[in-house]
Order: structure tokens, then sequence, then C-alpha cells
DNA sequence: TTGTAGGCGTTATCAC
DNA sequence: GTGATAACGCCTACAA
């Protein structure tokens, strides 16, 4: 019935001690007992016990990642299940697993890392979402855990992560715009507290200094990456703008429908490349970001980190397209 | 350093026993110990170890749903996104947590499943893309593993499943292009082998006959849920039509695509509901399911199956929304 | 090269 | 009510 390691090693007629070693390539076996041991392991369809395993390494094989209850647009769009099966996929060519759950609104942010981290459930963790001065961070940190960020903030020197190039995406939307003749580009950018925001107009900014202009402070709004606030915001502006560039394509969306409503056109680039920007119309030109990789490199980054104590950091590209709605008629 | 119940037991001077029974709520504790345990317990900051009772109690509190290589279109679309957050939320209320994992394209299908039940890794798993005769199920029912499925089949008798009610929605859209006047309606179906695309046909066909009339075999076409297949059935389709209802929204867009090229116009009903559904253009009439209440049924299920061995399924409902692509200028 | 035996941290089964 | 103590299944000093 339940075929246990002591049972493999009675039928073998070798000690526990050996079929474990068998079990784990030890070189400490010979040829001929590891060859009996092996048969006798596949005639009784023994496969060791992962529970036991973990008790006694120390280790469950097990990353968690927990989506924040702040980033719940996220799922909002297509992002989220590309990257979010890469991570699984990657994890899974090592023998690592995903723990994926969710935060409450009303919980305490760290409370699940914490418990995850006391009950010795997980080995590591991925974490999204990050903000500038962002408290899992320190508790993790503190409480030594491992684990990989997507994104990074000032503080990360010491931790490793994976991130998209954030300022030099913006940095070539914007400066795609400025070589249009655009003079005064609408920045509509996400949250100030997120990582995305703060690198997105840093190039924003750096596209303007490189043509020897200067980015004008009124210009840069502060939407949630949401379809209604780029619409809203676009609505109630009140001064001149010749551009617009939102942090998020659904913001782009947004805008273009209030533009539509006011019976203006001017260029239009959004950021990520959901689907929908192929399908909106005007199709939308965007920056597209490699979601596939980054959920590839983090898993790869805390695995690496897990068995080397290695921290691997990666900046991964992002590319300007251009569709429909950068051609404008004048 | 290490706080684990012997300790606990030694300061509060009573046994690991008497620890164990607080934790677990147990009666056969007198309330004067259980508060001087708990106090110690505070104090010393301990927290069960989840590997150690998992090995003891036979129970890991975890459910895997693996993403089958055949599902990848799935990711293409945020409904993944919003399922996979409602079953991990659904599953920590009660202690559990989702380990989500792939399906490689060179994988043997039910490898996984065997492995994590041979490791005893997981309490129970949640089958996705439910193919008619399923290895998958055939496999796990063998084998005594604990599993909901979503969506259904005929041999799912004695199975606890999740479902939508497609047969309903799809005969609620193809009625509501019948009353238009509509007659050759044009059904481009997902694959055969799928339980969806069994169930959607049958509404189709039975909208038909409630109306007295019968489908034509010729009018029901087979794609992929994509796009470019929902664009090719219908630019390479010569008979007659004057409605299409489509099995996904993907197909439906790819539908009005071909319709443009070729310079028709007829009313298109697709089915999901997907975020694009609503900014394309035209807006897309489709049926809208559940998706978040599907996953929160779905891992309700699960756990109650595990903890009272009841076996509940559910059929949800579907809501057909109209726009604009059942608006058509004649 | 192999075996013995202790321990990972719990919970369950007995006794008392 | 409570306490010893034996599992749960595995790995790893240490001994042989």
């Amino acid at each position: 019935m339940r075929v246990n390691i002591s049972e493999v090693a009675k039928k073998a007629g070798v000690s526990t001690a050996t079929v474990s070693r068998v079990l784990n390539n030890s070189p400490l076996v010979s040829t001929k007992t590891k060859e009996r041991v092996l048969k006798i392991i596949e005639k009784l369809g023994y496969v060791p016990n992962h529970v036991a395993r973990s008790l006694r390494s120390r280790r469950t094989g097990l990353i968690a990642t927990i989506i924040p209850y702040s980033a719940e647009y996220v799922l909002s769009f297509p992002y989220f299940s590309i990257f979010i099966k890469e991570v699984a996929r990657r994890l899974a060519e090592d023998g690592y697993h995903l723990l994926l759950t969710t935060e409450e609104p009303d919980d305490d942010p760290i409370g699940i890392y914490r418990a995850f981290l006391d009950r010795k459930i997980v080995d590591g963790f991925i974490i999204l979402d990050l903000k500038e001065k962002d408290e899992r961070i320190s508790f993790l940190t503190k409480a030594k855990a491992k684990f990989v960020v997507v994104g990074r903030t000032k503080d990360c020197r010491d931790i490793p992560f994976v991130d998209t190039d954030n300022m030099g995406g913006a940095c070539e939307a914007t400066t795609y715009l400025l070589e249009k003749n655009c003079e005064r580009i609408l920045f509509i950018n996400g949250p100030e507290d997120h990582s995305v925001s703060i690198w997105r107009e840093k190039g924003y900014r750096a596209a303007y200094e490189r043509k020897g202009l200067r980015a004008e402070n009124s210009l840069i709004l502060t939407g949630n990456f949401r379809e209604e606030s780029g619409y809203k915001l676009v609505k109630g502006f009140s001064e001149a703008f010749d551009a617009i560039f939102t942090a998020s394509d659904l913001m782009a969306i947004g805008a273009l429908r209030a533009l539509k409503e006011i019976n203006r056109s001017v260029p239009v680039i959004g950021f990520d490349d959901i689907p929908q920007a192929q399908t909106f119309s005007p199709a939308l030109s965007t920056i597209r970001q490699p979601i596939d990789k980054v959920g590839y490199e983090v898993a790869n980054s805390i695995i690496v980190y897990l068995e080397t104590g290695k921290k691997v950091s990666k900046v991964l590209d992002v590319e300007l397209i251009i569709r429909e709605s950068t051609e404008v008629k004048r």
C-alpha cells in the first residue's frame, strides 16, 4: 500500500541510508547496489515523499507570489497571466513550484509574508508591484528571507531584481513625439509611489533634456493606470498640449476617448502593449514590455539566489511600437 | 532561535501533547492550562511548522492547478487572471493555498498529476480546460485523488464540477438573432473535443428547434477560439448567411474584421465578454460569463470535498450583453 | 562502501 | 485532563 524508503531498503536487502544515497545520486554507492536498489524502486513504484524530505532538508521547493491588493488592476489585462505562467514554467524546470495567493484589502500587508516565513511554507518570495519605501522589502530583509523583486527602487542596491527599461522606454516614446515637432507633451503617469512611475517620469524628462528643452511640471499628471483616469485627466485638462504619452495602454485608450469627445486629434502613445492596443481603433502606438521574459528572469533569479546565494539582477529592453494613434491628420 | 513545540511545552510546564491540543483547539484541555500555554506561545512567538504538521497529518493544505498546454490560449485574455485570483482568495479563506504550474508541450499530460500525487505534495486538484474523454479524469479517478473540474462532460456524473451555462447562453444568443429575423446564422464553434464547444453547439441547435426550425450542419464551423480563426473562417465561407455567432469574443473580432474587408454587415455575437469586447469598434454583443464566480465556486467545492467528502457541483448563469455589433444598418 | 541511529516538529495513541 | 511515546518518511553524522 504505502511504500516508503524502508520498504525499499528491506526488499533490496540494504539499509535506508543506502537507498537514500541512491535517491540523491551520492557517489558513495557501488554501481551494483545502486542498480539493485533502482530496480526495486521501479518495481515497487516508490516515489520519495516530498513533505518528509522538506521537513528533513528544511526546504519546501515552494516560491510564493502574493498579489498585492493594490495591484488588482494588473488583473484587468493579460499581462499577469503571461507573467505568472512563465514564472511557474521556469520554476518547474528546477523542481520548484509556485504558490500563488492574494492579499485582502484589510490585511496587514506583511502578515502573509510573515505567516509563510514563520510556518516555513516557502523557500522564497517574488515581490510584485514594488513601491518606493516598500515595507515588504524592509520586513523581508530584516527577517533574512530570500526574495526577488519585479521593478526597482533606489534602495534596491543589495536586492536582486528584474525590471524593464521603463526610463529608456519613456524616453524613446517622448523623443518620438518631440521629433514629430510636438512640444507640449501631456504625460499621464501612474501613482507616484510606484517604482515604475518614477522611472517613466525620468525618461520623459530625459527626452526633453536631450533636446535642450525642459519638461514642464504642469504637463505631468497622475493617473492610476486605468482607462477612466486617462479619460478624466484629458477631459479636465485646460492647458495647451499637442501630444499625449501615458504610462499605460488603458489610460491611452481613455485619453483617445476623451480626445474624440472634445473633437481633437493629437498623437498618443501608451505603455505595455496589451491586446486591446492592437484591436482598438485607432490602433495604439505603445511601448512593448517583454512580460514573458520578466517572468522567466525573475524565476531564474530566485532559483539562483536560493541555490548559490548569488543575487542576479536584470534590466530588460522595451520596444517602441508605432501604430495608428500617432498618425495624426492635421 | 528556533522555537518549536517542545520549547513551548517546557516553558509552560506541560507536555508537547498538551501544547498540540491547545494549538488544535482540542476541548480536552482545561481553560487554565490553555491560557498559560497561549501566553507562552505568544511570548516566544511560536508558530507551528507547517511541514512537520503536513508530514504527520498527511495533509499539505495545497491545491494544484495545472495549466494544460492546450489551454495556453486562455492566457491571452484576462479571464485567467481573474479566475485564478478568486481561486486563490477562496482557498486562503480556509487556510489552503494554490499551487500553480504548467504543462509543457512534450509532457505526458498526466505526468504532473502523478508526480504531485505520488510525492504527496497536494491534497487536491482543480482541472481546467476539460475535454471529452479526458485522460486526466480517468487517471485521477483511478488514483482516488480528490479533484474538482471546471466544465462538465457526460462522464462527469460522479465528479464535482463547476460550469457556466454554456448551452443556455448559446441558446439565448442564437434566439436573439433568430428574433431579429436572421435565418442562416453562421456558428463558429471551438474545437470539437472541448466540453464547452459541445454545450454551445447544443444551445445553438436548441434555439432553432424552439422556433420549429432546424439548424443546418453546413452553417456550423470549427475554429480554435483565436481571432485569426474567426477571420479566416468567415473569409473562406462561400454559402449564404445573415448573422454570426462565435464561441469566443476573439473569433467574433476576427469575424468582424473579415466582414469589413468583404464589405458586408451582419449582426455578430461573441462569447466571454473580454475587455476588448467593450473597446472594439463596433463594441461587441456577447455572452458574459461570471468568471470570478467560477473561481470562487470551484475553490469552494474542492474545500468542501476535502473536508466533508461531499461532492458539490454548480452551473452558473450567463448573461447576454447587447452592444453595437448586433445593430446592423441594412 | 555500507549500516546504525538520531532527529526534523508534529500529532495520535495509549495509559494514567 | 494530562503526559509519555511512538510514529510520519527522510537524511546524515558517525561508526564499522
